[in-house]
DNA sequence: CTGTTAGCGCCTTCAA
DNA sequence: TTGAAGGCGCTAACAG
C-alpha cells in the first residue's frame, strides 16, 4: 500500500498532526531536527498523499469538468488543450465527458461530475439541446453549488458564466470582408438556426449587407448541421438554384470545406469562381490545397480562460450572467479572390467559368 | 451543501447504516416499508452519493488517467474519445493529462494520477521520451500499484501492458499496395528513427521490397518528425537529390499531407506524377482535395479496448508485458495511382511530368 | 431486521 | 513545540 501519514508519525515516533504539518509547510512549530526527521522518512517511505482524502475533509477536489459533445472534434479538443494547460499550472485537473450531442447522456456526465465533487464545469452544450433541457442543465448545477461556464454556445438566461466569441462580429467580419474584396453575390451556409450561436452570426452577415446596400435574400440561405456532409449538401442546393454565386459564407469550417468539395466537383474554381469563407479555423485549414480564409474563434484560449475563471474563484456557483466574449479574428488565407474594381452593377463575370466539367476535372482534380 | 446519509438516517429516525444498505441495493434485510421511507427521503432531499468518499472507503476510484502528449492531436483524442466512451458505459471516468511531448511533465502527471487515486493508467509516451526515462515512468507506475497500458508507441520491456498496431505489418501493406499497382521506385519519409514505431514500419517496408525483389536504397529514405512541416522538408529533400520516384510512402499523415503540399508546389500532380500513402488515418484524409490513400490505426478502438481490460481488471498492476496488437488496415482512396503493366524495367516514365512549374502552378493551384 | 463500532487518510481546532 | 480528539461521508464487520 502507499505510505499514510500514520506510517510516518510511527517512523518518526512523533503524531500524525506534526508530520502533517510539516509535510504541508505550516508556518510551522516544529523543531528543526523533526522536522527534517519527517522530512527524510517521508522521502524514504515514497509518501505521496492521497488527495482522495484531502478533497474529503477540505470539500473540494481541484477538479473541472469537461462536459462536452465530442473531445474528437477539433474545435473541443482545442478548447480542452487551453483548459487542461491552465489547470496543470494550478495543480488542478480535468475529467473529460463527452455527451455525442445527446442530452440525456449530457445530464447523466453532469450528475456524474457532482458526485466526482467537480469543483467547476466547462459546459459545451449538445447541439440538440433546446432551451428548456439547458435550463435543465443550469438547474442542477446550480443545486449542487457548482460554477459553471457555457462555452461557445449558449443560453441567455440564468447562466451563471458564458464565454464565448461576438457571433454577431463574427458573421460581420466574414461579410464586410467578403464585399470589401468586390464581392456582392454572397451565399451563406448556415448552422441550425434553432442554435443562437447560428442565428447571432446571420445577424452580422445581414447587417453587414444592410451598411453596404445589399439586399439579403432567402434564395442565397442555406441551413446546414455544421458537418461536413452538410456543407457539400448545402452547397450543391445553392448552385441548383441557378443564381449567380460570386462567394459563400459557410457558418463553420468543416461546412465550408463541404461546399468546397462540391464547387470543386461542380467545375468550379475556388477562389478564381467562386470565394468561400469558412468559421472556426480549425488547424486543418492551412492544411487544404487551398488554405481557408476563415474567421477565427481562440478555442484554445476559450478553455484557457475557463479554466482560469473557476479556478480562480472568479466564477462562484452563485454568479450570474458573467460573460466573456472574445473578439473573432479574420484568418485571410487562399480562399477568397480579390476583385478589384467590381462595382455593384457589374454581373458580367461567372458562369462564363462553367466550362465542359469532366474535362476541367480531369486537369485540376489531382 | 449536499444531502448526506446522515440527513437521511436523521430524518427516517434510522441509522445511516440502513440508509447506506437501502440506498445501495443491497440484498437486504429491510422492511419494506422502511425501504420505502429511505427512497422517499433520499428523493425529496435530492441525495446524492458523495464518490470522493465512497472512493476513501474502497480505496479506488474507479478513473482512468488518460495520460497522452496532447490532446489537440486528433490521433489522440480519437483515443480519448474511445476510452471515454467505454468508461462511461462502465460508470468509470477519465482524467486528461497532457505532457506536451516533454518527459518532465509527463512523470508529474503521473504523480498526479496516483496521488488522486488513479484506478489505471492509459499512457501515450511523449515522443522525446527515451528508453531510460519510459522506465522511470514504468518503475513509478509499478510501485504505485497502478496498472497501466502503452498505447502505441511502447518500449519493449518489463510494460504492464501494450495495446498497439503492428507497425510493421502497416509498413509492409503500404510498400506491397504500392508494388502491386506498379510502383518500382518508392521513397519514404520515415518518423524519428529512435521510434519504436517508426523503425517497425521501416522493417515492414523494406521486408515488401526485398520480398519483390527491390531494393532498399538510403537515398530513398528521409526522416521526419511525424509532422507537416517536416513532411513538407522530407520530401523537398527527396525530390532535390534528383532520383526518380514513383511513390512516396510517409510514416504518418501529417507528413503525408506536407509531402503532397510540396509536390504540388513543385509542380508534381498527385497522384498522377507521383503517388503518396500515408499511415494513421487521421479524419480529414478524406477531406483533402486528393484524398489520401493510408494506413489506419484504429486509435478510438484502440482507446476503447485499453479502457475495457483497465476496467475489466484484465490488466492488473502486476501483469507483465501483456500485449494487444491490432492490425493496421490499408484504406484506399485517391492519392495512389493505378499503373498497370509497368515492370520493374522500366524508366520511361517520371521526369517528364516536370513541366515548367511556374505555369503549372496557376493552372492548378486553386 | 437494524444499530454500533471502526476506519479509509487527512486536516483542523484546541489543549497541553 | 507537540499531540489528542473530532470529523469529512461512507462502508463493512459484527452484534443484537
Amino acid at each position: 500500500m502507499r505510505t499514510t501519514l500514520k506510517q510516518i508519525a510511527e517512523a518518526t515516533g512523533l503524531s500524525v498532526t506534526t508530520v502533517s504539518q510539516v509535510l504541508n509547510d505550516r508556518p510551522c512549530r516544529v523543531s528543526a531536527e523533526n522536522r527534517q526527521k519527517i522530512l527524510e522518512t517521508a522521502q524514504e517511505l515514497n509518501y505521496r498523499k492521497n488527495l482522495v482524502a484531502v478533497s474529503l475533509v477540505k470539500g473540494t477536489t481541484d477538479t473541472i469538468g469537461l462536459a462536452i459533445s465530442d473531445i474528437s472534434n477539433s474545435f473541443f479538443s482545442a478548447l480542452a488543450k487551453g483548459a487542461e494547460d491552465e489547470c496543470q499550472k494550478n495543480n488542478w485537473n480535468v475529467i473529460l465527458c463527452n455527451s455525442n450531442d445527446r442530452h440525456e447522456q449530457e445530464m447523466k456526465n453532469l450528475r456524474m461530475l457532482a458526485d466526482k465533487g467537480a469543483s467547476g464545469v466547462i459546459f459545451g452544450m449538445a447541439s440538440e439541446t433546446t432551451e428548456e433541457m439547458a435550463r435543465e442543465c443550469t438547474d442542477f448545477l446550480r443545486r449542487e453549488h457548482i460554477p459553471y461556464l457555457f462555452v461557445d454556445r449558449y443560453v441567455d438566461t440564468r447562466t451563471c458564466g458564458i464565454i464565448s466569441v461576438d457571433h454577431t462580429e463574427g458573421g460581420y467580419l466574414a461579410a464586410d470582408y467578403l464585399i470589401r474584396k468586390g464581392h456582392r453575390k454572397i451565399a451563406c451556409i448556415t448552422g441550425p438556426l434553432n442554435l443562437i450561436d447560428s442565428r447571432q452570426r446571420l445577424d452580422g452577415f445581414e447587417k453587414a449587407l444592410r451598411e453596404n446596400g445589399l439586399q439579403s435574400d432567402p434564395l442565397y440561405v442555406a441551413e446546414g448541421r455544421y458537418n461536413f456532409e452538410s456543407g457539400r449538401e448545402a452547397a450543391g442546393k445553392l448552385l441548383a438554384r441557378g443564381i449567380k454565386i460570386d462567394a459563400i459564407f459557410a457558418f463553420n469550417d468543416m461546412m465550408a470545406i463541404g461546399a468546397m468539395r462540391t464547387l470543386s466537383e461542380s467545375g468550379y474554381r475556388v477562389p478564381e469562381d467562386i470565394s468561400v469563407i469558412g468559421y472556426d479555423d480549425i488547424f486543418m485549414d492551412e492544411l487544404l490545397e487551398t488554405p481557408l480564409t476563415t474567421i477565427r474563434q481562440p478555442m484554445e484560449e476559450m478553455g484557457r480562460i475557463a479554466a482560469r475563471q473557476l479556478i480562480s474563484g472568479k466564477i462562484g456557483y452563485k454568479s450570474r450572467q458573467h460573460k466573456t466574449i472574445l473578439k473573432p479574428e479574420l484568418v485571410v488565407r487562399r480562399s477568397v479572390l480579390d476583385r478589384p474594381g467590381i462595382s455593384l452593377a457589374d454581373s458580367s463575370l461567372a458562369d462564363s467559368s462553367l466550362t465542359d466539367s469532366s474535362a476541367d476535372f480531369i486537369l485540376r482534380k489531382h
